[in-house]
DNA sequence: ATACATGCCAAACGTTTGTTATGTACGGAG
DNA sequence: CTCCGTACATAACAAACGTTTGGCATGTAT
């Protein structure tokens, strides 16, 4: 009933690997089965037996940035409250060459995700639970009277803006904006939310 | 020497709406000659007679982009300084359908400028230039004492910043930030920015 | 009137694409 | 040993792609 002489979710992780390898490379624009096959040096026909198709496989890679934005090396939070908040902002950030990668596939996808209906109310969707993060963080942040009071989704919306720009410039602009000058960035922009009305 | 029973420009210029129009639709994913030739009711003669091939439409498309975002029928700085700030950021967003479409086009791009070193150097200098613009702004007011002192690259880079993620969440989800929620967003930003220190 | 450059279509070219079909090797089940 | 389903390679396929070519207009220049 079932012969199993290769570990099918273990293959599978590779190329979803090798998926992951040319989307970094070439972006959404370059992502064909050929491309990944080479890249995995096999056949085409190895990716179609673990990914019925194309979408399937775009569809798949945009699974795989939700895992690793969750699932990537992070720092923890020092503190809850602003403190977290920050660090949710800097786990997000182009702040290693690998966090690097993500970001311009996060970034690339929105091209296709934005003509697609299916991929588009997927991603809708992964934001808003990015900002129920960062919302959690916002409102202990306020409990703690470090942020001032107001409504906790739009600031998470604000912060989200904040990092997302950031990120697109980041990517563009590597020298400009180096690991230190991103956190720097990063503490300016959180600093200017403490502040209170004069 | 130059018989010219059309207008070359014009023609053109109708070449480069058609390209437009698909971007708008497709995205980059989806720009074809065919499908420019089919949004003009043209064939494919014509559009490459104008553009010499697939590579030079991108280009001029990334072009119109920064042409548009210029000229684009935007609200006049009401004031100098902090005020001038406010408007050159809602002339960014999609508040209106034109607008959303020049900002799909736009975070479109992205994918493809990021695989393609020419087009990447070409977009790194725009939103250098535009940061620019921002930053005039904010000299001008933190003159006039509207913002206080600081590096005015570095509050240039937060607004863009800002700016650009906005976009991106209004895109994804135009039901929650329809045009007043999107203003509403920008003048709390624009309010946590002219907090003093405590 | 002749010559020539431009505007554009229609069609074809070779390549690349996603997908599907065919074949082989092989480990477990009976 | 005999099946049989899994794991691929190979290769074919039609469709779509970017690009090129040949030709027919139509206008200006001489």
């Amino acid at each position: 009933m079932s012969p199993a002489r290769t570990d099918h979710d273990s293959r599978r992780q590779d190329v979803s690997e090798a998926v992951w390898q040319v989307l970094a490379e070439h972006g959404f624009g370059g992502l064909t089965m050929r491309a990944v096959a080479a890249a995995l040096g096999s056949s085409t026909g190895l990716v179609t037996h673990y990914f019925a198709g194309k979408r399937e496989l775009i569809a798949h890679a945009l699974d795989i940035l939700e895992v690793r934005t969750a699932q990537r090396p992070r720092q923890a939070a020092p503190a809850p409250g602003l403190a977290a908040l920050r660090t949710q902002m800097l786990n997000i950030l182009p702040l290693t060459p690998d966090a690097a990668a993500m970001n311009r596939i996060w970034v690339g996808s929105w091209d296709v995700a934005l003509s697609d209906p299916d991929l588009f109310a997927a991603q809708s969707l992964r934001y808003e639970r990015i900002r129920a993060g960062l919302r959690t963080s916002i409102e202990e942040a306020q409990r703690l009277g470090e942020l001032p009071d107001g409504d906790s989704g739009r600031l998470a919306t604000i912060v989200l803006a904040f990092t997302h720009g950031l990120v697109v410039q980041a990517l563009f602009d590597p020298e400009r904006l180096p690991a230190p000058a991103q956190t720097r960035l990063v503490d300016d922009f959180v600093a200017s939310l403490t502040r209170r009305t004069a």
